[in-house]
DNA sequence: TTCGTTACAGAATAAATTGTTCTATAAATA
DNA sequence: TATTTATAGAACAATTTATTCTGTAACGAA
C-alpha cells in the first residue's frame, strides 16, 4: 500500500479512536475527525464512504489481529478450556489485551462499548467453535448448543469488560480463574 | 394528562418501535418519525428535546412497567432462584415479557437490541440487588460481588435474547430451567 | 533521474437534517 | 361558555454530510 495512504488512513483510526473515549459515536462528526487527523475532507471520503465504514473497518483492524493470533495458537493443540492458569489460549488472549496495542482495552470500557463488545464477542465464537472437543466436554447437557456457545462467549467478554472498566486490579491469571469458576 | 399529549406521545413511541425494527438508530431521523406517526415538527419537539431524549423514555416506559410488577411480586417473599419452576420471579417476569405488550420482545431481537438490552440488564440488576440473601447463597465465593452480580443479570438477558431471537420456541418454563442450570 | 500515476489539501457546493419560532386552529378543561 | 393548552404547518437558521473541482506533492517504475 502507498505510504500515503497507510499515514492517512491510521491518521483517521488513531483521530477516531481518540473521539471515541471522548464522546459517543452518533455526536462525533466528521469534521471533528478530519481536523483532529489534519486531512482533507475529501481525503476522509476517498477512504471511507461513511462514518459506519470506518467503525466496521477499525473493529476489524483491531480485533482480527488478536483473534487470529489466537486461533495460531490453537493450532499448537492447546484446549482453550483447560484448567491450568498457564498455557491456555484464554491466558494467551488476555496476554494480548493486557499489551493494549491500539488502545483495545480503552475502547472496550468506553461509552460506546456495545459497539466494540459486538465484535469482540463473534470473534471469540468463532475461536471457540474450532475447539468443538473442548466446548462439548464441557456444556451441560441438556442445554442447546448455541445457548451455551452464546453463555461462553458472553461471559468472557464481560468478563474482560468488568476487569478494564475497574481499573485492571486483578492479573490476568486471576482473570483465567474467575472465567474458569462461571464456566 | 391531556388527551391530546396522550394520543401523541403514544403516536411516536409506536412509530419510533416501528422504525427501530426497521433500521438501525442512528439511521433514523425525526423526520421520518414525525412523517409516520402524523404529527407536526414542532409537536415532536414539544414533547423531545432530542431523539435521545425520545430513545430514553420509550425505555423507561417499557422496562420499568415490567420490573416494577416483578419488584411487587418479590415482596411475597418469593426468592429469585428458587430452584422449582413454579412460581418464581423469573417466571413471573418470562410471563410478562411473553404477553409481549408495546413490541417489547422485538425491539430486544432487533438490530438495535444493544439499546435495550442495556436497560434490561440495569433493571434486572436492580431486581436481583434486593434480593441480596438468593444472591450470595448461590455465588461461588472465589467470584468478586460485582461479577457475580453482573455473570447473573448477563445470562438472564442473554438467555431472552436467544429464546426471542430463534422465534420464541421453548417454553418460558424450560427457559427459566435454563437459566437455573448456569446460575 | 525522469515520467506517469496516485493521493492529497483546500475550497466551493448541494442536499439533508436538526432544532427554533411563528400564527392560526382545534381540542381540552374549568 | 370562556380560557387555557396542544397542535399543524410553514418558514427559518445552523449544522452536518457527501460530492466535485483544481492545483500540488509524493510515490513507484523505467
Amino acid at each position: 500500500m502507498d505510504r500515503r495512504q497507510k499515514k492517512t488512513r491510521e491518521a483517521i483510526f488513531k483521530a477516531f479512536s481518540s473521539l471515541l473515549q471522548q464522546k459517543h459515536y452518533t455526536q462525533i462528526t466528521v469534521g471533528e475527525i478530519i481536523a483532529l487527523a489534519d486531512i482533507g475532507r475529501a481525503t476522509f471520503y476517498a477512504h471511507f464512504a461513511t462514518k459506519d465504514f470506518l467503525l466496521r473497518e477499525l473493529c476489524e483492524e483491531l480485533f482480527c489481529h488478536i483473534f487470529d493470533v489466537a486461533a495460531g495458537f490453537d493450532t499448537e493443540h492447546k484446549h482453550i478450556f483447560e484448567c491450568d492458569t498457564h498455557s491456555t489460549v484464554i491466558l494467551h488472549l488476555l496476554e494480548h489485551l493486557e499489551k493494549n496495542d491500539n488502545h483495545i482495552l480503552e475502547l472496550l470500557a468506553c461509552e460506546n462499548n456495545e459497539l466494540f463488545l459486538r465484535y469482540f464477542k463473534e470473534n471469540f465464537k468463532e475461536l471457540i467453535i474450532k475447539q468443538s472437543a473442548a466446548f462439548e466436554n464441557r456444556k451441560p447437557k441438556a442445554l442447546p448448543d448455541e445457548l451455551w456457545l452464546n453463555y461462553v462467549s458472553t461471559t468472557f467478554v464481560e468478563t474482560v469488560r468488568w476487569w478494564v472498566s475497574r481499573g485492571k486490579k486483578e492479573s490476568i491469571e486471576m482473570l483465567a480463574a474467575y472465567y474458569a469458576t462461571v464456566v
